[in-house]
Parts: structure tokens; C-alpha cells; sequence
DNA sequence: AGCACGCCGACT
DNA sequence: GTCGGCGTGCTC
């Protein structure tokens, strides 16, 4: 109830998104005297005993809440709106359909430095430039002094320099530019940070198939009709579906209008960013994990003020402020990176789509192996569909050839028909790729005594044995014991066995049976140092070396020129998974990186060890045929209303003690409304139960109606926020809501 | 989420 | 006698 005030004592109350985990907005009185109250500005204020930046969402005449309670918001930080209307929009919409806490969301699309009290614009950059004297001087003046004619040098092309202008070219130039201050040569300014565009101006030439020219022209159509629409690009590998990003980007680019550009992994394609900085003269702002955060404010305040017109980023960047929003891209829209696993559980492809209908301009979902819920987009029409089905060079896909292991046995890893394909490889000058998906030396560490596994204390989980750390992990939650080969249950001395394969394992093998190869080991552990990853890449894809050995990290879209096979050492676990998506990733990884292989000049081979080598699976793997297997696949999930032809919902619960999530989820399960079209499945435990020392267990609810599935939870969240009883419940378990969980665990 | 309040166990 | 354990409640 709205309480009516006289027209001349008229207060005004500010609906502010506080940053908690709560799904409502908190009512405020606009400080004294405030002359800009508008809606997405920051506001200061005390909420509880605590003082938090809030961000204002609404300016009303009156309180749900009782007026006498409501305290005075402490000051208002913005005098201008921190978001337009079209990625304002964009948020209020991600908090409705994730149900996810409006401040939360709100918070999430700020840098960080935004979240305090700090001013939109960045802190000024210093610089210098000629003084009148320094203009006049002679640099052979200098002569003495190498480092000061370098720097005057450099001003030779540009007015005015600051710091990173000097970096590129040595470390040494403070002292210097301070001996040239007191000459009197170079003066001190301040200035907001640049982002220079590239001087070259005449891009590579690139020479277009037809298929490419075909894709081009029906997406510069969709550019030139001004309005929404979502293309998907469905390119096989190495059809070139950068050159058509390219195109669609020079258009859009010609026409004064920017580019959003997302990519899954930014450490992955570091090819991508030079290819585009050489590709276009225009400012770029790259937003990728290694910024700080006054970098990352920096790249956020050049998007917004319209310097970038290019920003390439990942997930996150899908809420880069952008005027004249013109294109948007999401590149290997399929890639699971794409969705936020924690707190605000958004699918970042899919909020780019609704961003793009805000703004009014195309989107572009590139992928050689595209997401169900695209793919079946597509196929309803809602998508444009267009294709490239054949490889840029010409080359043939690879051929695909099964290893059956049940007539082979596998020793470290490989068969003996994948080390004589391997060895053949290698003979050739060619680069094998070897892929296995799972990291450490083995996944198994048993006594042979007492016939026990080692265990991780905290999960229902075994340790994984890291045989060059001398340890023994947990993938789940990170712990880590010293390896020894004493078994601690029964404590038979050097009892502990080995068993199975990790990269690890198959590293050492390998190399003792290829000794004069040059193995590069590529997965999480070996590429922990930031950059790590972009320079082992890098000297895989220069031909430094000879046999590439990873985990998934190695089928995300790179192109290494050199590559003559492909093995997938394990394709079994996806096949038979109680995951219903897992045969839909192995699909997509073994398309993936079975695409790396014989890109130039000569036809690549891939072998697959499998047991189950008449599997469905493979035949489609055979043909390269991801539409046959996609139709398979979509058809198996229409039947039982599975993703995308239905919705899913998770409710995850855990708690340090064992009945408590079940009980939570089973209470929650009775407190929703009864639907007729949304199915509540049991409370069940997690996969794994126990992860680090909780137990888990989730709640799946299923509908063939988004909006009936939203109108349930909503109702449920909105009914334990009023009901002590649920609220209490609720409180001592720890609960999260996934909007189209990707994985069920 | 944080932060308070509020009752019960082992110790500076 | 206190310090602090985490159950419970609340934030306009």
C-alpha cells in the first residue's frame, strides 16, 4: 500500500539494489537537497550496520514499507546513469529469468573498482610531451645520453606519450624522462587513459570461398535490415568462419557502429585477438583474465565511452556498456565456459541473444559442433541457419579410423595400433595430438593387500595420484596428501598400485617410446602460470613440437598447421554416462579436435580407442555427420521432454549434515504450487554425494513452459522469503537455483 | 552475504 | 569467572 502524502511534503523513495544475495530491492528516502535522483546511479547507504553502494533501480513518491522506518539514503554518487537503457533492460531481465538477486546482478556487470564509491572516469594517466625548448633542441644533443634520444625520438610520430608507450621499448625510462624534465626538454601532464587503434591500414588481403561469400551476404543483409536477428554460423572446422566474422565486422565497423565479440577463453585465442588488432585499424579493448582492476575499469570506461569499438572478452564482457552497439559474436557458442557455475548462474550466449533484441542489431553464434539449444533453434527457424560445409583449404576432413580394445590391449594409455599410427606419424614429419581427458598420473591408487582405494576424507571421491608433485589429490575440492606407497587403511607396506591413465602416465610413456619426440604436455596442471597456456600453444603451433598430449584444454579451437593424426585414447565414459549430456560434449570434442587434424596440405587421420566400437556414436563420428547425430540426439530428448525441448530447473541444497539438504529439498518440493505443466521430480543426493565435507543433493523441475517453470520457482522463493517456518529451514542448508543447468552434479 | 544477539562448553 | 561456538533473525 502506497501511503498518500501531500503534494507539497512529497518525499521521494528510492528502490535500491543492495548488494546481497536477496531478490528484492530496498526502499530508501533520497537524500536532502539531491537534485539528480535517476534511476542506475550508484547511491551510498547503511544497510543494517553495514555501509554499501547500492544502485538505484527506481525513484518513486511512496513506500510499500513503513514510512517511519525507512532510513535516508547517504548520498548519491552518480550524476549520470552507469547503464543504457538496452543493457538496463538486459539486466532486470537475466535477474528475472535466472531468479537471481537484482543487487547480485547489478554488482556483476560494475568492475570492480565501481563497486565502491570511485568516479566512472578513471584515474588520470600521466604523460609528457616537448616542451618549446625540447622542440627546438637538436637531439644530437643527446648523443651522450642513448636512453634520452631514444625517448625524444619517439616523439618524432606523436605528440603526446605516456608510460606504456615508453614499456614497449625499454624498462628503463622513468630515470631518463625525469633527466629530461629537468633539462627542460619533456613537460608533465595528465590526461584520461587512450586506447590507441593500429596505424596499419591496409589489412591482409583475404581471399574468400564461395561458401564464405555466400555466409558473408546473407549476414551483411541482416546487418543492413537494422534489426534484431540471430544468425548461427554453423562452419565445420576450418571452414574459415573467422574470415566471415571479419566481413560482417568491417560492415559494421563502416557504418560507425561497434562490435561485441565473445569468445570462450581468451588464454585460447591469443591468435584471434592478433589476427583481429592487425585485421582492423579500430581501437580494441580486450578484456581478458590477466587485467588488473584498474585495468579492467579502464577497458570498461573505453567501451563505454565509445573509444573501444572493438571489445573482445569472455563470458563477463557480455555487460560491456557499448554506444552504437552494432554486431554481436559469440565464437564456439557451444563451449560450457559460456555459462557462470557460480553465484549468478547465467548463460552468457544466451543473455548476449537478448541483448541484441534490446539493441536492435544481429548476432552471430558461431560453433562447428553447435549446442542442442542452438542447433534446434536453427531447425524451428527462429535461427537463420547458415552453413559452411566445406574446409577453407580444401583439404579433406580427416578420415576416422576405431581401435576396438577389446581385441587390443592398452598399455599407458595407447594400443599398439595407436603407437604404430603415432610412430607413422612422426616418421612423416607430421605432429600427432593425443587426447585425454583426464589430468594427473593415475585416477586410481589401490592396495593391492587389503583390495581399498585411497579416498578423499572429504568427498565420495578417489585421489588421483600426481606422480611428479609426489602427491596425491583431490580433483573435487582441492586437497592434497603426500603420495606414499603404504596403504593407510590396512597399512601393508609398498601395497599401493597405479591404476589407470592420466595425461601424466601417458607422458612418461610416451616419451620413453618415442625418446627423440618433443612431447608437449597441455592440460591444467602443466599451464597453471598465467600465460603459461598461450605460450605452450604457441610453440605447438610454431612446430616445436613434435607430439601434442592434453586434456580438453586441446580441442578448443586452435589451428596447429602441422598436425597429421589424431588420438582419442578414451571415448567410452561418454557414451554410457548418467549425464544425459555427456554423449553430446564427447561429440563435440572429438568433432573438435578430430578438426585439428591434416589442415594443410594432406588429409589427417583420427583413431578412437573404444570398446563399443558398433555404437551409434561412431557412425556419425565416421562421417563427420553432426546433423544426423543431433537429429538422433534431439529426437531422444523430445521423447522425454529433455533440454531443449523442455525446460530444466536445479535446485541444489547442501549441508555438513546428511539429511538436511533432502529434508530441505523435500519440503521445498511440497511448498511449491502444483502446476499442470511444470514437473517436480524427487529430492535426490548429488552423483557425489559428499563434496569437500557437505552433502548434497538437488531437485530437478521440468516443464515444456519456461514461463510456467519461472512462475513456480518465483512463487516458491517469494513464498519461504514471508514463511518463518520455510525461511528457517532454508537457512541452515545452503541452497542455489540453476536456470538451464548444464551439468547435474 | 554479513552482522548481531543469544545461550551453552573449555580455558587465557 | 570469560571467550567463542554456531543456531536464529534481520537488513528498507
Amino acid at each position: 500500500m502506497t501511503l498518500p502524502l501531500s503534494p507539497e511534503k512529497k518525499l521521494r523513495i528510492l528502490a535500491v539494489a543492495v548488494p546481497v544475495p536477496l531478490r528484492q530491492t530496498f526502499d530508501f528516502i533520497a537524500p536532502k537537497n539531491a537534485s539528480n535522483l535517476r534511476p542506475r546511479t550508484r547511491v551510498k547507504i547503511l544497510f543494517g550496520k553495514r555501509t554499501l553502494i547500492g544502485i538505484i533501480v527506481e525513484v518513486k513518491d511512496g513506500s510499500d514499507y513503513p514510512i517511519e522506518k525507512l532510513k535516508p539514503a547517504i548520498e548519491i554518487i552518480d550524476n549520470e546513469p552507469l547503464f543504457d537503457d538496452a543493457l538496463w533492460q538486459s539486466l532486470l531481465w537475466l535477474s528475472r529469468y535466472y531468479l537471481a538477486a537484482i543487487g547480485e546482478v547489478l554488482e556483476s556487470a560494475l568492475p570492480v573498482v565501481l563497486r565502491q564509491a570511485k568516479s566512472i572516469t578513471p584515474t588520470l594517466e600521466r604523460a609528457w610531451q616537448l616542451t618549446n625548448h625540447g622542440r627546438h633542441s637538436s637531439i644530437d644533443e643527446l648523443n651522450r645520453a642513448p636512453l634520452q634520444r631514444a625517448i625524444i625520438h619517439q616523439f618524432a610520430n606523436k605528440d603526446v606519450l605516456s608510460s606504456h608507450d615508453f614499456k614497449e621499448h625499454s624498462q628503463r625510462w622513468r630515470s631518463p624522462i625525469k633527466s629530461l624534465i629537468e633539462k627542460g626538454w619533456l613537460e608533465e601532464l595528465t590526461r584520461e587513459p587512450t586506447l590507441a587503434g593500429r596505424d596499419r591500414t591496409t589489412p591482409p588481403d583475404i581471399t574468400l570461398t564461395e561458401e564464405q561469400d555466400h555466409a558473408i551476404n546473407i549476414i551483411n543483409k541482416a546487418i543492413d535490415a537494422c534489426k534484431f536477428s540471430c544468425n548461427f554460423l554453423h562452419g565445420v572446422t576450418g571452414s574459415g568462419k573467422t574470415e566471415v566474422y571479419f566481413a560482417a565486422m568491417r560492415n559494421v565497423l563502416a557504418r560507425g557502429e561497434s562490435v561485441l565479440f565473445l569468445v570462450p577463453e581468451i588464454g585460447l585465442t591469443p591468435q584471434l585477438i592478433q589476427r583481429i588488432e592487425r585485421y582492423f585499424k579500430h581501437p580494441v579493448a580486450v578484456l581478458h583474465s590477466g587485467l588488473n582492476d584498474t585495468e579492467r575499469h579502464i577497458a570498461w570506461w573505453h567501451a563505454r565511452q565509445g573509444n573501444a569499438k572493438i571489445v573482445l572478452g569472455t563470458r563477463s564482457a557480455v555487460f560491456s556498456q557499448m554506444p552504437n552497439l552494432g554486431l554481436l559474436i559469440v565464437d564456439e557458442e557451444h563451449d560450457g565456459s559460456f555459462k557462470q557455475q557460480d553465484s549468478v548462474r547465467y548463460q552468457a550466449r544466451d543473455v548476449a541473444v537478448y541483448r541484441a533484441k534490446q539493441v536492435g542489431a544481429p548476432i552471430i553464434l558461431g560453433s562447428a559442433t553447435p549446442s542442442m539449444e542452438t542447433y534446434h533453434n536453427a531447425l524451428e527457424g527462429r535461427y537463420q541457419h547458415i552453413r559452411l560445409t566445406k574446409r577453407a583449404s580444401e583439404v579433406e576432413l580427416p578420415k576416422v579410423e576405431l581401435l576396438d580394445l577389446n581385441k587390443q590391449p592398452v598399455i599407458d594409455g595407447l594400443c599398439p595400433a595407436m603407437t604404430e599410427a603415432v610412430k607413422h606419424t612422426l616418421s612423416k614429419g607430421k605432429q600427432v595430438m593425443l587426447f585425454l581427458n583426464r589430468r594427473g598420473y593415475a585416477p586410481v591408487h589401490y592396495c593391492s593387500e587389503c583390495k581399498q582405494t585411497a579416498k578423499c576424507h572429504r568427498c565420495d571421491s578417489n585421489l588421483t595420484v600426481h606422480q611428479r608433485a609426489n602427491k596425491l589429490r583431490c580433483h573435487h575440492c582441492g586437497y592434497e596428501g603426500r603420495l606414499t606407497f603404504n596403504c593407510r587403511g590396512c597399512g601393508a607396506k609398498e601395497s599401493m598400485l597405479e591404476v589407470g591413465d592420466g595425461t601424466q602416465r601417458v607422458e612418461a610413456a610416451v616419451t620413453a617410446r618415442f625418446p627423440n619426440a618433443r612431447l608437449l604436455r597441455i592440460d591444467r596442471d602443466s599451464t597453471q602460470r598465467k600465460g603459461e597456456l598461450a605460450r605452450v600453444l604457441e610453440v605447438a603451433r610454431k612446430g616445436e613440437a613434435d607430439i601434442l598430449l592434453g586434456t580438453q584444454l586441446i580441442t578448443k579451437g586452435h589451428d596447429f598447421p602441422n598436425v597429421g593424426m589424431v588420438g582419442i585414447l578414451e571415448a567410452d565414459q561418454g557414451l554410457y554416462s548418467t549425464d544425459f549430456r555427456a554423449s553430446e560434449t564427447l561429440f563435440q570434442q572429438s568433432l573438435q579436435v578430430a578438426g585439428r587434424a591434416g589442415r594443410r596440405d594432406d588429409v589427417g587421420r583420427v583413431y578412437i580407442q573404444t570398446r563399443f566400437p558398433d555404437h551409434s556414436f561412431f557412425g556419425f563420428i565416421k562421417q563427420h555427420d553432426y546433423e544426423g547425430f543431433a537429429e538422433q540426439l534431439l529426437n531422444e530428448r523430445k521423447s522425454v521432454g529433455f533440454p531443449p525441448h523442455g525446460y530444466f530447473a536445479l535446485l541444489r541444497a547442501e549441508s555438513t549434515h546428511q539429511a538436511k539438504a533432502l529434508q530441505f529439498l523435500r519440503r521445498a518440493k511440497s511448498d511449491c504450487q502444483r502446476s499442470p505443466h511444470v514437473v517436480i521430480m524427487d529430492a535426490v543426493p548429488a552423483p557425489m554425494e559428499r563434496r569437500a565435507g557437505r552433502y548434497r543433493a538437488q531437485l530437478l523441475f521440468m516443464s515444456q513452459q519456461r514461463s510456467a517453470l519461472n512462475r513456480t520457482l518465483s512463487t516458491w522463493l517469494h513464498y519461504i522469503a514471508v514463511n518463518q517456518e520455510a525461511k528457517k529451514l532454508a537457512a541452515t542448508v545452503r541452497w542455489t537455483l540453476d536456470i538451464d543447468p548444464l551439468d547435474h552434479y
